[in-house]
RNA sequence: GCGAGUGUAGUUCAAUGGUAGAACGUCAGCCUUCCAAGCUGAAUAUGCCGGUUCGAUCCCGGUCACUCGCUCCA
């Protein structure tokens, strides 16, 4: 990962955000390179989903509709969505055990006479627990001797008199503290609660939130969907592994709106269909994994989540999440449907009834998915100059091809900036003339252009070139005329 | 947020209480007819802030970042 990491820098696919300043915890900026690569990802996501969307199991095209939303909404859609209300529980920290505790899920038993010390436990701690632990620690009183209150309850102040769950000694618990995911800004030029915002956390809100609106201007058909693409935020605990958990990051949303009887239909296309995308851009199936996400560890709205994942260097041999397939149910429309007051159900005339649609949502890292790109790109080949090269699907890759003129005498150069000036306008291509071919074809490896086309002095007798292979280093003849053409059966197919 | 570790050119590594050196890469020139070749030259670093000291990259403190473990991940 390391590796990758110091790849990423130095060819310009991924910074430290604000690099100068010594970086920014959580914060990665796109590089010349890396936005490119992203960018790919992105547009064959929005192709798929918005231009060219499947065909559904009745053999015609489905419908799914793009939208855009800001970053910032009215902040009530945040407590309908739950986001204000259910994620700002207050954590302690007990400094000898190191564990930290939901305020919510410890409680306390204080001592009804006022004397000794107090003791916590987990909200799910066993009767018979709860009596060992204070045979031993509390000098022969009983449970009742106790007064059973929750943690969050209790005033900080007297914390020095508790003993925390897993400890021996009082006083190890720290303040109770806010861990709220969402960033708030404030709207306006005063800073104050009343105009107190939020970043989004994810961008389907924005998708739900204009659901009405997309029905009402795009005559839309239940079942359809609506794909947004978009940055969220989220001010994790401890960013990790690269851009994987970032605070801002990137997401391509889908909400499938369909009726709840078809669900299952549904989730078994969105999930088959998804995994077609991602073989489709160059992750093969053998290094996903797909979770059938336990009931406990479900999000409060979901009563189905497939995880789609990973094996990424740093989690394997296991997998980590790139994208989560969920059945939310009607949660967010009957929330949104709640707290904003405008009726949301749908209307079908053919069968005269009114409902409220059941959503699949399958919701991809956009960023997640550039670094799975790259990590399942990164190919180490001693054999070669470079030591390494960067297998993408050419479809993916930032360049598509490099044109290097052999030397730079003689009359290759023009011919170089003639077939250059002709490709890129189809392709990103680079045109590089500097230093000896070695070091460019090395350097092309290492950013993963898939194709070189040399220019040399047979160049000039037959009006041909070399193709140069990233990944085999075999070289073929083709002639100038043919390069387009070769570009284009070679890229699209991939 | 807690604990442990780390922090020297783009990268990988040196060295030192007296102000840093190499290799590779990068750039320029020469040379080169297909895989980081050769020659000549050049630019570039002690994360940041403070303290101790005559003097700190080195010792100390803070901070920031990275790695690992915990925690978190709706």
């Amino acid at each position: 990962m390391k590796d990758i990491v110091s790849l990423c820098k130095r060819r310009g696919f991924i910074f430290a955000a604000s690099d100068i300043y010594g970086g920014l915890n959580g914060f990665w900026d796109y590089g010349p390179l890396g936005v490119e690569l992203k960018n790919n990802l992105r547009d064959r996501w929005w192709k798929d989903m918005v231009i060219t969307p499947p065909i559904g199991p009745d053999g015609s095209p489905i419908e799914i509709l793009g939208v855009d939303s800001a970053i910032i909404q009215n902040p009530r859609c945040w407590e309908a969505s739950g986001h204000v209300g259910g994620f700002c529980d207050p954590m302690v920290d007990c400094r000898e055990s190191k564990k930290r505790y939901r305020a919510d899920h410890v409680f306390v038993l204080v001592p009804k006479d006022g004397e000794g010390f107090s003791f916590a436990f987990d909200k799910d701690d066993e009767d018979d627990v709860i009596e060992k632990r204070l045979q031993k620690l509390a000098k022969g009183k009983k449970v009742e001797d106790f007064e059973r209150t929750m943690l969050d309850q209790i005033d900080p102040a007297e914390f020095g008199e508790i003993i925390g769950p897993d400890v021996k000694n009082p006083g190890t618990l720290t303040e109770p503290r806010q861990f709220n995911m969402m960033f708030h800004t404030f709207v306006g030029a005063t800073a104050g609660d009343e105009n107190k915002a939020y970043l989004r956390p994810e961008t389907c809100a924005g998708i739900f939130l204009n659901y009405k609106n997309v029905l009402d201007s795009n005559r839309a058909k239940v079942p359809f969907g609506i794909a947004q693409v978009g940055k969220a935020f989220r001010n994790e605990v401890t960013p990790r592994n690269f851009v994987f958990r970032s605070r801002e990051f990137e997401q391509m949303e889908l909400e499938w709106f369909c009726e709840e009887d078809e669900v299952p239909m549904w989730f078994d296309f969105w999930l088959e269909e998804r995994t077609r995308f991602w073989e489709s851009v160059g992750i093969p199936k053998s290094e996903l994994h797909f979770l059938n996400v336990p009931k406990e560890d479900l999000a409060h709205y979901s009563s189905r989540t497939i995880d789609v994942e990973y094996r990424f260097p740093f989690s394997a041999p296991d997998f980590d999440e790139l994208e989560g397939i969920a059945h939310r149910g009607c949660f967010d429309l009957t929330q949104h449907q709640e707290f904003s007051g405008t009726k949301l159900e749908y209307f079908d005339q053919a069968n005269n009834r009114r409902f409220l649609p059941h959503v699949i949502e399958p919701s991809t890292g956009l960023t997640r998915g550039v670094l799975a790109l790259i990590c399942q790109a990164y190919t180490v080949d001693e054999s070669r100059p470079s030591g390494v090269y960067l297998d993408f699907k050419p479809s993916m890759a930032p360049k598509k091809a490099a044109i290097l003129p052999l030397t730079a005498k003689e009359d290759h150069v023009p011919t170089a900036q003639k077939l250059y000036m002709d490709l890129r306008e189809d392709y990103n291509v680079d045109l590089d003339i500097k230093q000896n071919i070695g070091k460019r074809y090395a350097r092309q490896d290492e950013i993963g252009t898939p194709f070189c086309f040399t220019i040399d002095n047979e160049t000039s007798k037959d009006q041909s070139v070399t193709v140069r292979h990233r990944n085999t280093m075999e070289q073929e003849r083709v002639s100038l005329d043919n390069v387009k053409a070769f570009m284009k059966e070679h890229i699209s197919k991939a």
